[in-house]
RNA sequence: GGGGACGUAGUUCAGUUCUGGUUAGAACGCCGGCCUGUCACGCCGGAGGUCGCGGGUUCGAGUCCCGUCGUCCCCGCCA
């Protein structure tokens, strides 16, 4: 096969552009083949490149040459066409696509490169299995699917750019090869050459950088940049992952929360040309998990969960008095229009509360001769009605009970409420709720290492009139913390920070690091604090998640263009691979697995 | 670390269990031929298989058993 050269040809359009006002022109358009239709004196290419399709015509009466060359092509060649925009029969034309009133009628042909028969069609409408895809990654980019979401993804990322500069936020890079800290996710770690037996860690986030920055006072930081978290991968966990990281100076919470919230307006309204209303709504991590049972609320639709204790109280059914005095709850969901759930629906539903530690859930079904329920002889008339009252249930709704103690009965509704709504299709495409959730717990207790453990990091700052409970009851103690959730997940997280070296040692101290611990991990920040640290607060977004949810991507596979697989290796370069023995040693490693 | 699903032609799948048995099928793609208005072009013909890999049971294994590798989903983990 003669492979043409380019010689002196210059694309004068992309496979997108022409339209019927092009007709008559003179063009030369370069792109790979998508389909080609072979009639035999009459060939149709439909051209392709990242820009759209346009329909190429090889006619033997028109030019013999390129024509007789043409029956050659086959899918996904790179050619190059020298032809004119011709408008293309009446009747003939294509409403499907954007070029579909014209052609270009070929006059000469370059054939610039050939291809291997394609492990999939890239036009296919049979979907190759994702381990394929994923390998020959470069080819599934091809796909104009895959390809609009990265292109959104930068789009994405220039407007909040735009945004952030105009409201005065200074991009700055922070390292890579940086230090492990002892807290949070397992770090990777990078061995150095030079400094033999000591290991760099990449950055879980840039945390303690752009704090330095503010001590520095660059006033408002930003950054769009890589994250590091050597654990295991979900459908929305990627070890590598991107953050619009920001941090602001004199400031509180609503400080961040404004510039968050006029970013996501911002963006939503010119990627998306969706209005979204501020200001946000904020709900305490307490509220949420009451209401929702979720400290990432989806407020897209309601069935909130509801404390009906009081109306039970005098039912004689055991399983719910017996919770009750041991200090329990009876909470409830009226699900509308659940009457229908099979009995089996039910099973299913029951079986996911036990896995939140609940002992199963109970159910009423609203007939129009009263209550259908395993309860039904146990609930006094009155207490159904004050019950339906609570819930404002009416006939044809379900209501579902869980009695527990409240924090289990929180989760188990609270996970019920999710995957009834997905049951159920309650939620809208293209609908987006945000919520703020705040005051977050400062600490919680790990019961494996019996010591406290930051919620959200160690530089959190506890909420001012919390901070006497610091001695006596550490988890009592709320942060000044915020969480930003859409559509039920956690799109974002930050705090004020602390910026006095001595409430932050207090805080080292609670969570039992010891004196010299904190003084070889963190020293270097304690004496930055030491010299004029202003108050600042900030917040990490995470970019993947946020274009995922913009796209409508199932997976952040799909918003990333060479991501990991599940095992944390790339099918592309087959990363994480063994090195030389040389290499090694000259780092100072041996290993100890083969 | 644990649980689950999947792995058969280049690709997507059927066949696989209950019930092992001659030559492992289909569609798309690929190759050859025909075709002047196609756009998932059409028609005719053809090639293409380490049934993920290794071991075992058996007269005989894609099918049963054990192990292993890979992909995906979930729990743990993810300040």
């Amino acid at each position: 096969m003669d492979i043409d050269t380019i010689g002196d040809w210059e694309r004068t359009n992309d496979c997108g552009s022409l339209r019927r006002d092009d007709i008559g022109r003179e063009v030369v358009l370069m792109g790979w083949v998508n389909r080609r239709r072979d009639l035999g004196k009459l060939i149709f290419v439909d051209l392709r490149d990242r820009f759209g399709l346009t329909q190429i015509v090889f006619d033997e009466e028109f030019d013999e040459v390129s024509h007789e060359r043409a029956g050659i092509l086959r899918n996904e060649w790179v050619i190059a066409v020298k032809g004119e925009v011709a408008p293309r029969l009446l009747g003939q034309e294509n409403p499907e696509m954007p070029t579909g009133d014209i052609e270009v009628k070929a006059k000469e042909l370059k054939i610039l490169n050939e291809t291997e028969i394609p492990p999939f069609q890239v036009d296919g409408k049979i979907d190759a299995s994702e381990n394929v895809r994923l390998r020959y990654r470069y080819l599934e980019l091809r796909r104009p699917a895959l390809f609009h979401n990265l292109f959104m993804r930068h789009r994405i990322a220039l407007v909040i750019r735009s945004f952030l500069n105009s409201e005065g936020f200074l991009e700055v890079e922070t390292p890579f090869l940086t230090k492990s800290t002892p807290e949070g996710a397992r770090d990777y770690l990078v061995p150095s050459r030079i400094n033999k037996g000591s290991f760099y860690a990449l950055p879980q986030s840039p945390q303690l950088f752009k704090q330095l920055l503010m001590v520095a006072g660059f006033n408002r930081y930003f950054q769009i940049v890589k994250c590091f978290r050597d654990e295991d991968l979900r459908v929305d966990r990627q070890p590598e992952f991107t953050q619009v990281d920001l941090e602001l100076s004199f400031v509180n919470e609503d400080g961040v929360m404004d510039v968050v919230e006029g970013m996501m307006v911002d963006v939503f309204s010119k990627i998306l040309d969706h209005p979204v209303s501020r200001p946000f709504p904020r709900i305490e991590y307490e509220k949420a998990m009451d209401l929702y049972g979720s400290d990432r609320p989806d407020a897209r639709f309601g069935m909130e969960l509801t404390d009906v204790s009081d109306q039970l109280r005098s039912s004689t059914f055991r399983a719910f008095t017996e919770v009750i005095e041991k200090g329990g709850v009876v909470k409830a969901i009226n699900v509308k229009k659940g009457a229908s759930f099979s009995r089996k629906e039910l099973d299913e539903l029951s079986s996911m509360v036990t896995d939140s530690g609940a002992k199963g859930l109970l159910w009423a079904k609203l007939r129009p001769d009263g209550w259908q329920s395993p309860l039904a002889k146990s609930v006094a008339p009155n207490s159904r009605g004050a019950v339906e009252e609570r819930l404002g249930a009416k006939e044809g709704d379900l209501i579902i009970f869980v009695s527990a103690m409240d924090h289990i009965a929180n989760e188990a509704l609270g996970l019920l409420r999710i995957e009834i709504s997905k049951r159920l299709d309650l939620i809208k495409d293209g609908d987006y709720s945000f919520v703020w959730v705040t005051r977050f717990p400062l600490l919680d207790y790990d019961e494996n290492e019996k010591r406290y453990a930051a919620v959200h990091h160690p530089f959190t700052a506890p909420l001012e009139e919390d901070i006497p409970l610091l001695g006596e009851r550490p988890e009592a103690v709320r942060a000044r913390s915020y969480d930003l959730v859409l559509n039920g997940e956690e799109i974002g997280g930050g705090s004020v920070r602390i910026h006095t070296i001595d409430l932050q040692n207090q805080i080292f101290r609670i969570l039992g690091l010891g004196k010299e611990e904190v003084r070889e991990k963190f020293g270097f920040f304690l004496e930055a604090l030491r010299y004029g640290a202003p108050p600042h607060g900030g917040i990490a977004l995470g970019f993947d998640r946020l274009v995922a949810i913009m796209v409508g991507a199932k997976s952040l596979r799909d918003v990333i263009a060479f991501p990991k697989t599940q095992r944390a290796s790339c099918a592309v370069t087959d990363a994480p691979s063994p090195v030389d023995r040389d290499q090694l040693s000259e780092l100072g490693l041996s290993l100890i697995y083969p």
